[in-house]
DNA sequence: TGTAGATTGATGCAGGTGCATCGAGTGGGT
DNA sequence: ACCCACTCGATGCACCTGCATCAATCTACA
């Protein structure tokens, strides 16, 4: 219980830090530099075209996101401010709301796909077989489960406008 | 060129970016409770501490941690504020500056490696084998080399008391 | 019904990051 | 010796994050 982690173990770590932040720095460099907003919109555009009628309670969108509520509640703010999504009160709890995307959210979304998905091919799907991308995720997965409840939900139905981080 | 990312490219991101994520949320949050400084402090430390002297002109740690000048500059203002380190002018080119580590510094460095290394192993070393960390290890390294002079120099010498993200 | 506790979402504050820019200092070419 | 381009490091600004806390509302249960 007290082991002293691995050299492997170690090098691993250090490699999904370095590796992670900086694949991760690439893409949303290009995304910005293609005058893109930075990707957790796209994630809150996604989730929100995805949703029945495009619109989900802010409590939801935390929940897909992962990301913590009051996060959520300033992203909800700027995407509102951008006019990409607005506010619809909840008349069954009157604490909440729901969130609606617009036309501009979903359009916007779908035009961010376009040079999401490219900076993917780019900087993943060049570098790896699709084998080994599975090797990948396969051996990530064991790791993400560790620590509380991996949630994963979206990949099962990963397709051409699907993905998000 | 253009090519569509493939599904298990595009899971494979997903995945590095979610797990990375979480895997780091744990490792960060075992260290605030156990009231040490952001992760970023025990890098810069253990650079400095490894240093002939324990000493490194900005430039040099900033070149180590792959991170932006600016940030350098300010974490060193913060470990000197926090008397981590200290500065010291440089007499050969008055622009710079060294950095050395104190004893207060270096005793902060090891006493977080205690915990960050229980830390590693318990969210990665207890969840691969060895032979899968090093599996990882290589995978990542492929996607690492993809966008620009990925640096990932102390790895090799990864040991007791080494390990940094 | 009444009330305690949980849930929803917002916000003030402190701190960290990216960007642009600055002033000081260096070094190479003329 | 002079100048120009470059490097080094700091800093003002906007924005973003984490934390703690708040008010409003809902729910469960006595």
């Amino acid at each position: 219980m007290k082991r002293k982690p691995s050299t492997e173990a170690t090098s691993a770590w250090i490699r999904l830090m370095r590796v992670q932040s900086r694949v991760l720095d690439c893409v949303e460099q290009d995304l910005k530099k293609a005058g893109f907003p930075p990707l957790a919109w796209y994630d809150a555009l996604l989730e929100l075209s995805r949703a029945p009628s495009g619109e989900l309670r802010p409590v939801e969108l935390e929940r897909q996101m992962l990301i913590p509520q009051y996060s959520t509640s300033r992203l909800i703010d700027r995407l509102v401010d951008e006019g990409l999504a607005c506010r619809r009160e909840c008349k069954i709890d009157k604490r909440g709301q729901f969130v609606e995307i617009t036309e501009a959210g979903r359009e916007l979304q779908k035009r961010m796909w376009g040079a999401y998905s490219a900076a993917i091919e780019k900087y993943v799907g060049s570098k790896l077989s699709d084998a080994d991308a599975v090797k990948l995720s396969g051996l990530l997965d064991r790791l993400g489960c560790a620590c509380g409840e991996m949630k994963l939900p979206p990949v099962a139905s990963v397709n051409e406008t699907t993905p998000l981080r």
